[in-house]
DNA sequence: CATGAATGAGGCTTCATTCAT
DNA sequence: GATGAATGAAGCCTCATTCAT
């Protein structure tokens, strides 16, 4: 009988860790020793699951991103009509919570990294391809049911999701002018002059 | 009479290698002899300029912003109409030429960097409250003389600087999907859907 | 009737593990893990059946002499005048086949290992021993059937194991002057000068 | 004024602890800080002049040889006759001195090493190519002077240096039977059979 | 002004060894 | 008998920083 698959366990759990200590000291401040310590293993075990710390770093980046579809996905699943969707999708994205913004400083830390990783730029064409197709599907969902104005569908949900991702960095940048709140708004003004 | 101080110089060219090493290898991997290798001078010299290597990369991004504005100073000034101005703006924006590329790579740096840097945290914050200024101006201007629809112009301002923002990640992680020809229409899209 | 114990197979599948990766990639470079790997067995197993490293490369030095030595019996047990048994000796160790070659590689590990290590001085000087022992009884017997020319038969063991190994090495390390080939005429001509 | 070069100083001073700590610990054993300890400095200075351990151990080496090489010169430039010099030639290889067994036990580590470095192989080649020429250029002298008997100069050079180097590793693997003594009357016994 | 030799703290990684199963 | 997950000690190497010149 097999044993209780301890490797998958003790993996996950040295993801998690990853992607709690990116988001708090960032990549290039990363220790894998921190992993470990986090991750309540010792050093070596971090590499006895990992070949390098490239590996653990891509994996988590990778795990962050498998978490976050995995937390969105009732929204899309949800039965609501297109606005709804597209609101909550975008609510969804308000660095408001630890969780969200853990997230978020994962996903920046992934970005300047990937300017020189093609396994992470695959990674991001992935989720952002995702996204797009998501979002544009809602899009014209609405525009069928008349509820949204016409217009290129994946053309406004770039504009949507770029907007996003912009926003999003400044929100976590910590400035003063663009707070989540404004950022709601902001994000709001967008959807609703897309109404009608 | 004694030549005007050639510390101002070796500085500014140490600033300037700092900024293209920065967007070739990363904050991450930047070593303060790959910068002083590439400003033409020796490890030490660096230093004597320098407090230390915090000192040098901070200062590196305020320059680059600093040779960001100036280069886009022209456009504002320029006698053209509030729709050609904005154009003009996002045009500047496209990641398109080894200079923007570098100063856009530089940007990132800082975000990842700024996420525990008061420092930065500050100088983004002058940078974007200036261009949601100079950019709602335009805007305003535009409303007042009857090309642009109406709408809170602080809002739009931060629509379309958000979505500058989040497009150009995209094109500069390298997606296939979002190239800079791609960047350019949808922002497009989006400045005429300001219009009449 | 129970099967003789797996054990004994089981070590002596590593121990022929061990002298093929010693050759192939030196002592200090051998890691217990390739040893396993090569044996077709775990990490721990090798464990299970030695002590610790120094263990199975000490019993492993061991096996590739007493290999060595049952490959060379027949010579010896033949019943050839001693000029051809001397010559066959020679023969015996010129580093022309997979094994020879593989069985001196070991032998040069194991005078690095040994001038630090009683055990294996003790080692080698078992077997130079017993070389010794059996060319000066050979050549010894040469002396009485006339075949060789006088002088001490113990000494001209020595010139001639000396020389052995003093070629072989120049053999192994690959010297484009000191080929198989030239090892071979040089140690014949030796021998030639002992006849008569 | 150019510094008086301190690099070639602690490059020196770096190499020659190399060299002993090679021959006590062995190539093996030999971590970079024992090198730094006993050449006065510090971990990180070593690496400052090498790449790497392993540039550090290969410079070592050729400096090994270099001294080795110098140390024999005034054997080969005396005026002495053909006999006599290669008496002394023998004489200086027997591991008698400290400095002796020293060099012998470097030139070991190398030969296990050489079996994967080419580079490792290029010196030897050097090396024994030289001795070969100088002794095959004694023994011919003492030919043609009649002192010596015909032979082939070249083969008769290969089996003394052969003999003297796999004497060597008896002698300073510690064998009882192969002694410094020993190992002298060896050879001797050998450049007396040249004699005539 | 400028240099570059020197340092040493600290990180990543390897690997023999242990031990629960 | 055998395994392989886990460990932690230890080594190589990097690199910011210092300082004598």
């Amino acid at each position: 009988m097999p044993r209780p698959s301890v490797e998958a366990e003790r993996r996950a759990q040295i993801l998690r860790a990853t992607c709690e200590v990116l988001a708090e000291v960032g990549l290039r401040a990363l220790r894998v020793s921190d992993v470990a310590k986090r991750a309540g293993t010792s050093n070596g075990t971090v590499h006895y699951y990992f070949a390098n710390k490239r590996e653990v770093v891509h994996a988590a980046f990778d795990d962050n991103f498998t978490r976050s579809i995995e937390r969105r996905r009732p929204i899309f699943d949800s039965g609501e009509d297109p606005k709804a969707r597209l609101r909550a999708f975008v609510r969804s994205y308000l660095p408001d919570s630890p969780e969200t913004v853990q997230a978020w400083r994962v996903w920046m830390e992934l970005w300047s990294e990937a300017l020189r990783e093609p396994e992470l730029q695959d990674l991001n064409e992935r989720v952002y391809g995702e996204w797009r197709r998501i979002v544009a599907a809602v899009i014209r969902d609405g525009q069928a049911q008349g509820m949204l104005r016409a217009g290129d569908a994946v053309e406004l949900a770039n504009q949507l999701i770029g907007m996003i991702d912009g926003l999003a960095i400044q929100v976590l940048v910590g400035s003063r002018s663009m707070t989540v709140a404004r950022m709601s708004e902001v994000c709001d003004a967008f959807l609703r002059d897309l109404e009608s």
